[in-house]
DNA sequence: TTTAATGTGTGTATTAATGCACGAAACGCA
DNA sequence: TGCGTTTCGTGCATTAATACACACATTAAA
């Protein structure tokens, strides 16, 4: 991990902030990179320097997201598998505002797809075709399967503002797993 | 009003608002400029690119603050004089935290000079020793004498936190002043 | 449809901020 | 008192951010 200089840190903060503030008030489309260096303060040139355009800022701020959610994964493989959905839940219900209204602001595409791959991945080491019920499926096709039930899921659920504590969804969506793996 | 660089503003913001912030917790004397760099998110290099030492940085605040009293003043030349002495002790009230903490922290000193020095100056159109019952009387002495008091009766108000309202203040002490100018 | 206004992406010279290192001064404490 | 630690104030090379300008695209109004 080697120092980042401190003007970054602060010149990306400002706009992240400010391209989340910004999607909330015009969404995605609306909102220009004048508005953005506007209300992070920052010369728009700055922004230039960090990022090719605002496709690329949405980009790397759900990537960013992504390697959250790997680093939670991992840190929570001893966890039972109701509570560690719980806590991925839980973590989209902190940042509600940046994906909720990145859903009706256009960014969705390119968060399902990043979320997609990144659950396929972590799903991998959690499914046996070799014994149990599912001796002799295809793994891929499982893997696929779960995958896009648990993306959609979070993207419903998202979009309908929440209906259920991530409890709730949790404790069912585990239940339905259950029977598949 | 030649244009001031951005990162010139947004440094010397931080550090302020570090400083009133740091003054509130440790006072003048404990703080450090490493505090305040630290608490600015500011490299230290910085603080002192701006400022010689705290004290010039507290100097300085204060100089901002005189700087925009004489403006309130002249803004207020046509206003009648309890409405604008209210309006200077709104003022105060304001930024209190930055005032009262100051005097507690030990700044006193410094602001009461200043302050005392800009009484005086703006008191200078309003005295008249040529006709009315001053006349005859040394300006000079009756402008330190009305001075003193202004500063004396701020300076007591902000110690005590503030014990009567801007209005009641202004009042009161338009009363009084009436009986001598 | 032409025109004006606004936004984009980039080049560039200049300037402010950074990180680091240093000796000296001030401080806290055994 | 002496000694280790912290803070100070500064020098310096490097880097990020800035202001400004430009040609071009998009949008909105006349």
């Amino acid at each position: 991990m080697t120092k980042v200089d401190r003007r970054i840190l602060k010149s990306q903060e400002a706009i992240k902030k400010a391209f989340i503030e910004l999607l909330n008030e015009k969404g995605f489309d609306k909102m220009t990179i004048q508005d953005i260096s506007d209300r992070a303060n920052v010369n728009r040139r700055t922004v230039y320097l960090h990022y090719l355009d605002k496709f690329d800022l949405l980009d790397k701020m759900i990537e960013e997201h992504i390697i959250h959610l790997r680093n939670m994964f991992e840190s929570l493989l001893e966890t039972d598998i109701i509570s560690a959905g719980q806590a991925f839940f839980e973590y989209f219900e902190i940042n509600y505002l940046f994906f909720s209204t990145m859903m009706v602001g256009g960014g969705a595409p390119h968060f399902r797809a990043q979320y997609l791959e990144l659950s396929v991945e972590l799903l991998k080491t959690e499914v046996n075709v070799t014994e149990g019920k599912n001796k002799g499926l295809h793994k891929d096709i499982i893997l696929q399967f779960v995958a896009a039930a648990y993306v959609e899921i979070v993207e419903w659920w998202l979009k309908e503002g929440m209906p259920h504590p991530p409890r709730v969804m949790a404790e069912q969506l585990g239940e339905l797993v259950e029977r598949i793996l």
